[in-house]
DNA sequence: GGTCTTGTTCTACAACTGTAGTACTACAGT
DNA sequence: ACTGTAGTACTACAGTTGTAGAACAAGACC
């Protein structure tokens, strides 16, 4: 289940929402997303049709339906990411990196620091 | 003019085709495109809206179309990773590597390898 | 108890994508 | 000139997404 997650930049609005609140109302996420004027109808059908793929739940609260996410933030990102390079570059995800960093994406002190990130992670993790 | 350039699966596959070989009339690239085993009238569906996209153009030859990619591979690259940095990174290129990074898609071995390949370029073009 | 409000469900529609059939056009061979 | 044959153009249709109105349900208020 929740394989294919690949969220467009509204459904992704959507699920942030979600992700930071919780669980949440069609009201209150329409308000969550007042800067984008939709009606209400209309995230209730975004959030009825993310339901019928299986990104979020719903529970009935009363008369009022209360939707949560049912994927991580996390795995979205990591299945949008994944696509991206599959798509892309052939799925050898040095490839992503070598491009952010011809494109000067992200700049030699940036590696540092993430190496640095990750040398703590695998400390912590995977020590000997 | 091309901005938006964010494209599918199989119209990517198409444009690859058009960027190996240059100028290809719809029965080449069918015939390139033969696993996927699409009609010929697909093809032409396929390149005649991309053409009114204008990421490709046509040009008669004869009665033949011949059609040629008219952004390269590294621009479509480019704008689809911005675009996923922008949707899933808030716009943060860094975000991306630390996910690439911290989902263990990179190495650390391949940061230095990147970072030996961008000093190289580096040197070339932006020395003292 | 009737009516207002709030919320849910259904239906709708335009744009885009994947897919392809049909119709038209024109060159090639006899 | 006639007829394949090959290629292009037009039309079509289902599925997804963005967008929302209309209809319906049920508690809240007087």
């Amino acid at each position: 289940m929740a394989e294919d997650i690949v969220l467009s930049d509204l459904q992704l609005d959507l699920m942030r929402v979600l992700w930071r609140s919780g669980e949440l109302s069609v009201a209150e996420v329409t308000e969550a997303l007042a800067d984008r004027d939709l009606a209400h109808t209309t995230v209730a059908t975004l959030l009825t049709r993310l339901e019928k793929r299986g990104v979020v739940e719903a529970r009935r609260d009363g008369r009022v339906l209360a939707y949560r996410a049912s994927v991580s933030e996390a795995q979205v990102r990591r299945n949008m990411v994944s696509s991206l390079i599959a798509q892309v570059f052939r799925g050898d995800p040095r490839a992503l990196l070598a491009h952010l960093v011809s494109e000067r994406e992200v700049a030699p002190g940036d590696l540092e620091q993430v190496r640095a990130l990750l040398k703590r992670d695998d400390d912590g993790k995977a020590s000997s």
